[in-house]
DNA sequence: CGACAAAGTCACCGAGCGGTGATATTTGTG
DNA sequence: CACAAATATCACCGCTCGGTGACTTTGTCG
């Protein structure tokens, strides 16, 4: 006497392993960026899937396979993302570079989610599963950079790496504070005139330590507003 | 027949009330710097406290109220860190306000365990429970901070707030960075001369957007190239 | 057709969690 | 002493989790 199991006629799944597969990482993908990184566990995944969570240990060998799957993933979409520039907008001073840097990754990491659960991932609980995500953006990152640098050099008596990493730092701790919180050490940052204004004090901290570029007194920075 | 229950002689709990809520907040602090808060339960907390988890109910009403029991002894202990400095080191210019800010944040959550792993909370899972953590932390901070600043006031054309919540955040995630992976974009600060390398460069980044204070001339600062 | 493997599903396990009602034990007070 | 209040502990519930073995369905090939 078995159950007919035949009371709904739900949608069978389409019994082809690739787009099984994909579905597994984009669900994957979905619970990570949108429920965050406690989340991230075979039960939700294979809910958000909508399969069976067996087909995870059989497909991927568990969690940690899974991860290597999102982070060869993530990488390729990177390498879209981190286009080379065009001559023309080639920089021409240290300080320069390290703007393009700086502000390229503070708007590449508002419109990524998934890299900031990695983030606050990491920052909260490292672990060999989090490592997986991770590994590949570090060296697609650091390679980017090297790409841009071309041959420009430092002031000298400044620590860039030191100095960048402290600029990243200050990034990333604005965009996981925005998307957490919507502030940083009691600057509200939710409208887009809030981002313009940490972008502000971004490029003045930046113009600071590797040398200003006068801006020929275009407009003056308004401090005031809300607060 | 009731079972004896003596089979270990068990060092019963001293039946002291305060006694007992004092162990209940200690174990959770240590759960919270030791294990961090996803470990932060009412199992957890109770088991590395002897005792009965329903005693947390009891006297702190669940989690919450044990949350603002903690909140108010870290406001406690803060409000001990931060003591105001003597009139002979009284900073005579905002940019040297700002350094003793800054470093005198750095050490103290360098020092403070259970604090980083707030902030790690707050980033990765904000909820109610961590907000009740956070609400005296914030009083206590920027009650210390204006009364530090006294009547010194930024450069014209900087956007103080907003630089130094910039500042801030690069000293939160340099501490949290350090304590998840010993390593911050590719920057390693695991021993004492890592950190110093660090200071300096965020010393030279306040020097440069607050414009530097030459250590032995005495010149006007100027924002400009300045290495 | 029948055999077989691949794809997918189901049912269950042990463990840990937050939470609660009932019970046991000590202590202070008349 | 008796007795009630305070203190502490136990036993249990429902739930979710990660993980696994056994099953059914489907397509393919001889």
């Amino acid at each position: 006497m078995r159950k007919t199991r035949k009371v709904e006629e739900r949608e069978p799944r389409s019994r082809d392993r690739l787009a099984t597969e994909r579905s597994i990482v984009d669900a994957a993908k979905l619970v990570l960026a949108e429920d965050g990184f406690q989340s991230f566990g075979v039960n939700a995944i294979a809910r958000r899937a909508a399969c069976d969570k067996q087909l995870i240990y059989r497909y991927f060998g568990g969690l940690e396979g899974l991860a290597d799957a999102i982070g060869a993933d993530l990488a390729l979409k990177l390498a879209d993302d981190l286009t080379p520039l065009s001559d023309a907008e080639r920089p021409t001073s240290y300080g320069a570079l390290s703007k393009i840097l700086i502000l390229g990754l503070l708007d590449l990491l508002r419109r990524d989610p998934i890299m900031q659960q990695i983030i606050a991932w990491e920052l909260a609980a490292p672990s060999p599963l989090v490592s997986r995500l991770v590994a590949e953006r570090g060296k697609r990152l650091g390679a980017w950079m090297h790409a841009l640098r071309g041959s420009l050099t430092p002031p000298a008596g400044i620590d860039a790496p030191a100095t960048n990493a402290l600029l990243i730092a200050s990034t990333q701790q604005l965009v996981l504070s925005a998307s957490s919180s919507g502030a940083l050490a009691g600057m509200p940052i939710k409208t887009e005139a809030d981002w313009q204004r940490a972008r502000s004090a971004l490029i003045a901290l930046i113009d600071g330590v590797y040398g200003a570029k006068p801006p020929t007194r275009k407009q003056k920075p308004r401090p005031s507003s809300m607060g």
